[in-house]
DNA sequence: TGCATTATTTGACGTGGGTCAAATTTTCTA
DNA sequence: TAGAAAATTTGACCCACGTCAAATAATGCA
């Protein structure tokens, strides 16, 4: 059960989160949305959904932060996404289509997050429909951010790209190690090293 | 307003198309939503979006081909989707989220397709809520789709993404020019030219 | 059918950035 | 605080692929 202390902690954040995408959440509705949610916390490269499994959870994230990101066959490694505090997290696609998920999250530090199972989910949005309008936001949404990635790595060169996401998510650049934003943007964590030093 | 001969082609198309999505549609909603259609053809090339534009229409495409796609300040064209029959047309994150769209729409063969204007689907969407599910699902589909594009987009070699361009969508390979296959796929259109001639 | 336009192929050349390897710096942990 | 482990930097090498240019093939249209 939800220990009360985390729960003041997170539940102005969660809430607000929510009325980003739902119009005046009732009280009953805020107290129904709470009475379903578990606490977690996880080490600093613990998986938080792992590649290949159907996701069976919803999460948001209180504290920490998180990486996205799929392996290869050929054992390489690609970033697809980080995750911030106040930000829901879960392999979206691949939750509401039930498949097994191709990527998988970490926390790249310790994290603390909200979930409720996909069960409880479900149950909780029979119930209370007219959150589905929030969540065809929600999702558009992260269409929207999804087509801006895709151009981001279609920029050719290595440098631009660079100063692209310099100039759209500042907040990656200074908070997470150089191996990832590498594989972020789709280069040799060398090459990213010497854009940095302004050698390329 | 709608032709009725033309309405008779697609009616059966649409609805099992919605009924992927929407459980047991009734004869009540069938009739409501094909009221709001209307019916326009496109010759090659034609523009259905413009880039830069708010999405004012939701489209779906009867007959012919489509490509999405967008320009670079420095004029460089990619191509980021291509749409068949039988599928709905729009820029999906930014018709949702109602901002500019980034991407363009334009007939690759000549185009027949139905729309009901974004104020028609509101009105549709708020009479009938339980499509908003089905909204939901839709998106949550791309948003899957979307990720393996990404994951397409980051195989570092040409070859290898050709290949499984071919594995994934052989009818974009088949149905459309190079130059369009090759801006898809992120690579000169001389470099899958070669490709193809077995020469890389 | 023949000419114009557009699409595809082929060739030559240069380079951005990947790969491997080793040095250096930073971060952890006992 | 030392010593190990991990992260970042630097250097050397090289090749996949982009760019430019020109030839050939396919398509459309009068």
């Amino acid at each position: 059960m939800l220990e009360l202390d985390k729960l003041d902690a997170f539940e102005e954040h969660l809430v607000g989160y929510i009325s980003n995408y739902i119009v005046d959440v009732t009280e009953a509705e805020r107290r129904s949305m709470l009475k379903l949610l578990r606490f977690s916390s996880f080490k600093k490269g613990e998986f938080i959904f792992k590649q290949g499994e159907v996701p069976k959870r919803v999460c948001f994230l209180i504290k920490g932060a998180v990486r996205f990101y799929y392996v290869t066959e050929e054992g390489k490694d690609h970033t697809t996404n980080f995750g911030f505090e106040n930000e829901p997290v879960l392999p979206y696609g691949s939750f509401v289509e039930q498949v097994p998920s191709g990527i998988a999250i970490t926390a790249l530090e310790p994290a603390e997050l909200v979930w409720a199972s996909s069960q409880d989910f479900n149950l909780f949005m029979e119930e209370h429909p007219r959150f589905q309008i929030g969540i065809a936001k929600l999702l558009g949404e992260y269409l929207f951010k999804g087509s801006e990635q895709l151009s981001l790595l279609r920029i050719s060169s290595s440098r631009e790209r660079y100063e692209k996401l310099c100039e759209l998510q500042p907040e990656i650049i200074s908070r997470f190690p150089l191996t990832h934003i590498a594989s972020y943007l789709d280069m040799a964590l060398e090459t990213l090293s010497r854009i940095r030093a302004g050698k390329l």
